[in-house]
DNA sequence: TTGATAATGCAACAAAGTTGCGTTAAATTT
DNA sequence: AAATTTAACGCAACTTTGTTGCATTATCAA
C-alpha cells in the first residue's frame, strides 16, 4: 500500500484515468494539471498510484512515459504483459486485450515484455 | 544513399558495430568515444548509418536509444520487425532471431511494432 | 591543386525527469 | 475540537538525453 493519504493530488489522478478508456502520458498531464498541481507531484503520485497497482507503465515509440489504468484482472493478477498501441495519426495510445505468445528463447530467462504496436486507430485509418 | 563521406567518425562507428554482436545505445556510445568525437557527431552519424539501412534503432526499457548492426537480410528485405532482448542484471541488449506473430487487432491497421523482452542472459540467469 | 559542400565541433538550448528541503495538510491521537 | 504526527506537496535547482545554428574543417571530385 504505496498511496496512504487521499489527497486532493490522488483523487485528481484517480479521476482522470478512471474517466480515460485510453492511456494518457506524463507530459500531457503535467500540461492539463499545470494549474492545479505541481509536476514534481504528478510523477510521484502516478508512482504510487503504479505501486498500488491501480496503474502501469510503459515507454512509448517516442520514448516517452506513458501510464494507463490496469482492468481488475490485471490488479488481482499481476498479469501485465499486454501489448499496446500507438496511433501514427492522432497520437492515441491504448491497451490491447490481445494475448501475444512469446516464443522461449534459448539460454535465457524471460521476465517480463514489452509490446508496442504502432499504425492507424480506428478513427484515423 | 545518405552517407556520402567516409569520415574517420563514420570508420569509428561502422568498426565498432561491426566488431560487436549485441546493440550499444547512444549514451555509450558518446561516452567511450568522448575523447574522439563529438557526441553531436555520434547521434548524426549514428542517424546516417540507420538511413541507409546498415543499422536499426529502437527504445530500451528505460527510454534510452539503442543502435544495431541489421543482418543481410534487413538491409535487403527491409525486414526489421524483430524482438529485442535487455538482460536486467548486466544491461546487455540483443536482437533476438526470432519471429513474434502479431494477432490482427480489429479496426486498427498495423504499421509496425516493437517487442522487447527482459530478463536474464545467458551470463546471468 | 583547387573548389564545392558534406560533415564536424562547439556552445547554447530544449525537454523529460529527479532531488533536497522547507512547508502544508491529511489522518490519527488526545 | 484542538493538538500532534508525518505523508505528501511546492518550489527551485539540477541531471540527463537529445537537438539546433553556425562557423570551421576535411572529404571528394573536377
Ligand atoms: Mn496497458
Ligand atoms: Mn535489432
Ligand atoms: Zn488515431
Ligand atoms: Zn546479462
Amino acid at each position: 500500500m504505496s498511496v496512504v493519504r487521499k489527497t486532493k493530488s490522488v483523487n485528481t489522478l484517480t479521476t482522470i484515468f478512471n474517466e480515460s478508456t485510453s492511456a494518457l502520458s506524463v507530459v500531457n498531464l503535467v500540461n492539463r494539471l499545470k494549474s492545479q498541481m505541481n509536476k514534481t507531484t504528478v510523477y510521484r503520485v502516478l508512482e504510487r498510484l503504479e505501486n498500488d497497482g491501480m496503474l502501469h507503465s510503459f515507454i512509448g515509440v517516442d520514448g516517452l512515459k506513458w501510464y494507463a489504468k490496469c482492468t481488475e484482472d490485471e490488479e488481482t493478477h499481476q498479469n501485465h504483459t499486454h501489448p499496446h498501441f500507438q496511433c501514427n495519426d492522432c497520437g492515441k495510445v491504448e491497451c490491447l486485450d490481445v494475448t501475444i505468445t512469446i516464443p522461449a528463447i534459448k539460454n535465457k530467462q524471460i521476465e517480463s515484455a514489452n509490446f508496442l504496436i504502432t499504425g492507424q486507430c480506428e478513427n484515423c485509418k
